[in-house]
Formats: structure tokens, C-alpha cells, sequence
RNA sequence: GGGGUUGUGGGUUAGCCUGGUAUACUUGCGGCCUUGGGUGCCGUUGACCUCGGUUCAAAUCCGAGCAACCCCA
């Protein structure tokens, strides 16, 4: 590299995290920060990645009886109160309408930070008999919650774009199997999509959403020790049924009460993913997640240029034709070392190199984004070669979140302990839990670290709360957080 | 929630202390050159975060606001 251009990322992930994310979210494309602080724009790269989301979940959901609907993004404030806890829960960050051109509204209208109060009055219309259920609608769409920490492009903005199902079910067991199937889907994205490895829980009582009977939840380790929550999926129980009036007339022509979930995965899932894979060169993207997987950069001469290209060329279509996401960068006005950098800050999980010798010998090149790794291997075959890599780098980026999962999970038995080892490491720390909120806050205030998760499991791995000594009910993970 | 740092063309930045003509690189655009890790040359467009104050004069000093980043809770 000659001189410091700052074409590139400058600033060092591990030294500068901060700095770093977002020299990467900016310099590979992905979002501009807006006029406004804590809203970002999203860049037609960085809207790829959430289309990619979007492909794999939605054809999930409509593969388990979802059907996607929209409702208005202004809910009236009488409609929001119907729920008590969903307004007790939200009201610090709900935004409001109060005025509609010039005219004072009669009603405020919230701009909506969650959906159940708008969505529930409607499934409560539809469903009249055990025939309509389950019932099962999904809606992507943004929200707005006026955080009043500070923002960070994807992790948290003021407007989200998100998922969130809604759905009504005859009993509590139906319902529940909902809520898990959905969880479900969220690690498969996580796991399967995104070469992450998370872990999943319930969240404590005193965290669950406003109203919810249970909140489950996928969290997901950083590499600076932090847990972010990477989806959530809502056994609501009777309650808002209740306060929606979602009710059925039975076999017996009894009315009875349904039981309801929601459940949402929102654009975080795009920082963690940044988060955990980019590097100091920019950003790295899983196959599965790429808008390009293979770009192809030729390097010629002035007399050998048509063949190079001509049969850089040819590659590209053997890959085209495969259904590999593949580009041909045959730019004249860059040479092939620009090309690399560039592509390795946007991410691109393999890069096919091809010049006279690789012409020569029918040949290419191959190298992983992950590790620079560089492979020669024939032309004959080139599209399930290429799969095969895509397959290898994936397992690269994987075996790369799964040890920093397991890495970051350790066990303590006291309150020092406790504070000591996410002082020292982060990460998360599991022990014997009480059930007591106050243990939780007795940390919160030391170190703030909280109760991030807890595991489905019921048996507490230690006999006592980790803080108060008292029987431990359950295990707890305790971790900081985004 | 509390504290700190920073804000100059699209990006990176000099100038600020000590007020007076805004520096360079890069990108973009036009042209030439050529290509195994950010190549070279010519030409060209483009900026002092916002509002207020001090002053003959403000990028520079003062105040407020907005924004980003960092640290603590």
C-alpha cells in the first residue's frame, strides 16, 4: 500500500470498536448517518443484506402458516391504552402526532413502537369460531422508539426496520409451540444464514415484554465481550386477548378466550453480523448473506487483455448459469491490487484472480475474504469448486462465532466472582439465580452488566444464587450488553 | 442519566493558540498512460456544522444548539 489514502477502514477493531463499525458501515456502502441523530439511511448494500434477511425468514414463515399483512404506522392513543402494560412499557419512547397539516389533532396518534394494539382490535374482528385458528400475521415494517441512549447504525436507531408476527391460537399449548417454532427460525437465521452462533432463553420476568406471560429470546456473544438480545418471540398468554377481546366459539359452542404470541427480528441482526465477521479490511459477508459471493478480477497486459477477459468471461457465466451471485469487475481504470482492496472492504466472500498463467493452464485462482487463503484449482468443474469454497468459508466464519461463544461463557459462584470475571473478560458469566430482580440490580449498578438470559433448562446449575446465597431457582446469564 | 473529545469540498486533513487571501492528498468528471495488492501525468468541479455574540474584519475568540465518537452510571 503506498501513502495512507483512507480509502480503507483506519481505525483498528479491536482498539477503536466504535470508530471502527463505523468507518465499516460507511466505507463498504452500507448506511450514511441521516440529518437527524439515531436515524441512519440505508444504502442499496446495506438494504441488500436486509432483502437477504427478509428472503430467507419470510419464505420460513409462509412455510409454517404466516400470511403477511400491513397496518397503519399511526396508532390512535385510545388504542394503545386498551393494553396498560404496553403503554407503562413504551411511553418514554413513544413519538407522537399531534398535528395533521395545520389542524390540531383531537386524538394523538403514536407513531408505533410495536404493532399488538393496532394488529389485536383486527384479529379480534376476524376470528370468530375454533375454524379461524390459528391465525397467523405477519407484517414488515418499521417502528420508531425515541431511545434516549446512544445510537448506533443497525444496533440501535430511532426507526428500525423489523418483522412482527402476530398470531391467536386456541389454547395455551398451541400457542406455545408458536412461540418456539419462531425462536426456531430466528436461530436457524442466525446459524444457518448468518454464521453465527447464539444462544437461547428466556428473558427474567422483570424483562420480559410489557404484558407477555414469556419472552424468549436469541442472544448473540460480540467480540468485545457484549451480548446483544438478537430476536425475541412472546408467549402473551390470555392477556391481551383480554384486553383485545379475542374470543371463539368453541366445539361445544363455548366462548372461550385465545392465547396469543408475537414475535420480531429486527435489522440488529445486521450489526451483529457486521459486528462479529467485518475485520480491519472492511466488511465480511456469509455466502448465504452476499449480494455478490464471487467476484472476478482479471489481470492482463496490453497484448494479452482479450483473452484474459474473453475468458474471465466465460467463468463468469459457468457461474452465472450455476446460480452463483458472481461479478466480473473488468474495470479499465483501476488496476487489479484497487480491485482487491475493494472488494475485500465490501466483503465479498471469494475472489476468483485470473491472468495469462491461469489462462495458460486453464486455471484460477481463489481466495477466501475471511483469511486471505489462496487456492489454484482448475477450470474443469469451476462451478461446484466455487461451491464447495462458498461452503468452506462459511464453515471458516462459523467455527469463528462458535468459539467466540464458547470462549465467552463462564460460571461463578459469588457476587465477587461474579463482578470480577466480566470485569476482567465480558462474556458471559452463568450462575445459580434466586429469581430475585434485586440480585440483578445489585450487579446492574456494580459492573451494568444484567441478566441477558435464561436457559430453558430447570435445573439451576448451582444449589445457591450466585448474589444472595438464597436456593438458586434457575441459572441465570449475566452479561453486558448493547 | 453524568462527563470528555471532535465537527473545514464526497472522503482524509492543514490552518485555530496569536482574528485579515483556506492547505494538501484522495475521490468525482474530461483526457492520456497501463494492470499479479490502493500505478503515473495534465486539466477541472467542489468545503469552514447551525444560530447568536464580540470585532473594521471570525474557520479562528465567546455563548447556545445540533451531530458523531469515547469514558462512567
Amino acid at each position: 500500500m503506498t501513502g495512507d489514502q483512507d480509502l480503507g477502514i483506519t481505525a483498528s477493531k479491536e482498539h477503536e470498536t466504535g470508530e471502527w463499525y463505523s468507518q465499516v458501515v460507511q466505507k463498504s456502502g452500507l448506511a450514511d448517518y441521516a440529518p437527524m441523530g439515531g436515524f441512519i439511511v440505508t444504502r442499496p448494500r446495506g438494504y441488500a443484506l436486509w432483502e437477504a434477511v427478509q428472503n430467507h425468514l419470510d419464505g420460513w414463515f409462509k412455510d409454517s402458516g404466516v400470511q403477511n399483512a400491513y397496518f397503519p404506522m399511526f396508532i390512535p392513543e385510545s388504542y394503545l391504552e386498551q393494553e396498560k402494560e404496553i403503554v407503562e412499557g413504551f411511553d418514554p419512547e413513544v413519538a407522537w402526532v399531534t398535528q395533521g397539516g395545520h389542524d390540531e389533532l383531537d386524538e394523538r396518534l403514536a407513531v408505533r413502537p410495536t404493532s399488538e394494539s393496532i394488529i389485536t382490535p383486527f384479529i379480534s374482528q376476524w376470528v370468530r369460531s375454533h375454524r379461524d385458528l390459528p391465525m397467523r400475521i405477519n407484517q414488515w415494517c418499521s417502528v420508531v422508539r425515541w431511545e434516549a441512549t446512544d445510537t448506533k447504525p443497525f444496533f440501535r436507531t430511532k426507526e428500525f426496520l423489523w418483522q412482527e408476527g402476530h398470531t391467536a391460537h386456541h389454547d395455551c399449548d398451541d400457542a406455545w409451540d408458536e412461540t418456539m417454532l419462531r425462536l426456531d427460525q430466528y436461530e436457524r437465521l442466525y446459524t444457518d444464514v448468518m454464521a453465527l452462533a447464539p444462544l437461547r432463553g428466556k428473558k427474567p420476568d422483570h424483562d420480559k415484554f410489557p404484558g407477555a406471560d414469556t419472552t424468549t429470546t436469541i442472544e448473540v456473544m460480540m467480540p468485545d465481550g457484549k451480548s446483544v438480545q438478537g430476536a425475541t418471540s412472546h408467549y402473551l398468554g390470555e392477556s391481551f386477548a383480554e384486553a383485545f377481546d379475542i374470543t371463539y366459539l368453541d366445539e361445544d359452542e363455548t366462548e372461550q378466550t385465545a392465547h396469543t404470541t408475537s414475535w420480531g427480528l429486527s435489522w440488529r441482526a445486521l450489526g451483529a453480523l457486521i459486528m462479529t465477521h467485518a475485520d480491519d479490511q472492511g466488511l465480511v459477508l456469509p455466502p448465504p448473506m452476499a449480494p455478490t459471493q464471487v467476484v472476478i478480477v482479471p489481470i492482463f497486459q496490453e497484448d494479452n487483455r482479450e483473452t484474459v477477459l474473453g475468458y474471465a468471461e466465460e467463468l463468469r457465466k459457468t457461474l452465472d448459469d450455476d446460480g452463483v451471485r458472481v461479478h466480473l469487475d473488468d474495470r479499465d481504470e483501476r488496476n487489479p491490487g484497487f480491485k482487491f482492496n475493494e472488494w475485500e472492504l465490501n466483503g465479498v466472500p471469494l475472489r476468483i484472480e485470473v491472468g495469462p498463467n491461469e489462462v495458460a493452464d486453464e486455471e484460477v485462482s481463489l481466495v477466501h475474504r475471511p483469511d486471505g487463503e489462496t487456492t489454484t484449482e482448475s477450470r474443469t468443474g469451476l462451478a461446484e469448486t466455487v461451491q464447495e469454497h462458498l461452503e468452506t468459508v462459511y464453515a471458516k466464519l462459523y467455527a469463528t462465532a462458535e468459539q467466540l461463544r464458547e470462549e465467552n461463557i463462564r460460571e461463578a459462584t459469588s457476587r465477587n466472582e461474579i463482578l470480577g470475571t466480566i470485569g476482567q473478560h465480558g462474556g458471559y458469566v452463568k450462575t445459580g439465580w434466586c429469581g430475585e430482580q434485586d440480585c440483578e440490580t445489585e450487579i446492574k449498578d456494580q459492573i451494568a452488566a444484567e441478566i441477558v438470559m435464561v436457559p430453558f433448562d430447570d435445573e439451576p446449575i448451582h444449589e445457591d444464587c450466585g448474589v444472595c446465597g438464597e436456593p438458586a431457582e434457575t441459572t441465570a446469564y449475566f452479561a453486558k450488553t448493547y
